[in-house]
DNA sequence: ACCGATATTATGTATGCACATATTATAATT
DNA sequence: AATTATAATATGTGCATACATAATATCGGT
């Protein structure tokens, strides 16, 4: 068998380190010994070497070699579901249906995640998205006036808030926060659920540079499951 | 500025994509025009585009040009949380505590999902995880004696399984689904909460090549939150 | 107008080379 | 013996080049 691509060379490497063959923290040979043993020139190993590290695989140090990574960190990831999206690809119809649509003055909570001076308004929403017509999540969502008042001209009854927010704004960066909490009287309702029921709840906020654009707090109906492989 | 390492042209780009030069599924300039623009040699060019490309940034395809990606992935990505080190990052002791261990009939899905053989048995173990001597977690678990007779010699005493395997078998894959479930009366009294209670599920299958080691399901004390920024 | 051969284009990848940089080991100096 | 200079080593990175490959564009013949 003759491996020469760095993808083949990856592979190679990756199945040497996972059969147990360099055990974990171990010094694995230079990047020039293995070139010589794959026949192959030092920049593919070093590239498929880089993958790896960057795969969490292996950790590189200068003149100290790379070695076989201690604790092989396992993370998880998986894309921040868009609702249309997780609807369909279940093969749902899906449909959202705005509730509420105001200017408030914010919370305090709120005002401080999003920076908002006091006194300010900002737009809160109430949004509920179905699957087949029937409860699939329920979004209670702020939006910061002043760094996106365009989302006043926003057409959000063809397309919701996240998705204007993701076409209009979409190199934000932001966090999530995911938990569990009990369906109070809000909630099951607009979930046509049962007040407390366990209910999955993720919290997101959103900002690019140094404003802050939304945050976002959505409960899905119970039963919902979020997976993902790693 | 000069800029010419890829880590610099990477830099660049990304902000020529966020700042909306390049619109969202715009086509951008070659790779050729970039490498004659910032005066480098087209490999550099290429590796930045590269790394843009696996972060979600851009797509890019033979002969079609590279663009900015139409819907930016924006992808959490969490490290599997290790129940020791999230203790003691907020500064807590942690210990944890076996409270059940034994040979036993796996129930149907476990069965499914570890693909045990009809009529043999697993191991089952309940335990406990203390952040200062309250709880924090409940474990259940299941473990394939077929693929990992082992760790009946293992000293769970002292290593929790979770840890005990990772050492074992580190390169695992798998897959996590979280959830939110009401406390029944065994998670209650194993967290010391109530009845009812909502609780964040963590339900977490490895396998490794095609043999299926554990199974395990972590039932946080109420109020915990899972964070990961983005 | 249709179909197929050929050229063109942009990315993908391997190579040899040179030099940079971090780190450790070793030797030289005090 | 402690400190400092120097060499050795492994990875990091850039460049020029060559060829591979996929997808599109163009042109010619029927």
């Amino acid at each position: 068998m003759t491996v020469n691509s760095h993808h083949d060379i990856r592979q190679a490497l990756r199945d040497r380190i996972e059969s147990g063959e360099w055990q974990l923290g171990a010094l694995i040979p230079s990047e020039m010994a293995l070139a010589d043993e794959y026949g192959c020139a030092r920049t593919t190993i070093n590239r498929a070497l880089q993958t790896l590290a960057s795969d969490g695989l292996v950790v590189r140090k200068r003149k100290g070699g790379t070695r076989v990574c201690e604790m092989p960190v396992r993370q998880a990831k998986f894309e921040i579901p868009i609702l249309r999206e997780q609807v369909e690809a279940t093969g749902g119809k899906y449909r959202h249906q705005i509730m509420s649509q105001k200017l408030r003055t914010p919370t305090a909570s709120v005002r401080t995640q999003l920076r908002i001076s006091a006194g300010k308004k900002a737009l809160f929403m109430e949004t509920i998205h179905l699957a087949d017509d029937s409860p699939y999540a329920y979004e209670q969502r702020w939006v910061n006036l002043q760094t996106v008042p365009e989302i006043m001209q926003a057409p959000l009854d063809q397309l919701s808030a996240n998705e204007w927010l993701v076409k209009t704004v979409p190199f934000s960066s932001g966090d999530v926060i995911f938990s569990a909490e009990k369906a109070d009287k809000t909630i099951a309702s607009a979930l046509q659920s049962d007040v407390g029921n366990a209910i999955f709840v993720v919290d997101r906020t959103t900002w690019m540079g140094g404003d802050f654009i939304t945050t976002m707090k959505l409960y899905y109906k119970d039963g919902y499951q979020l997976y993902s492989p790693l």
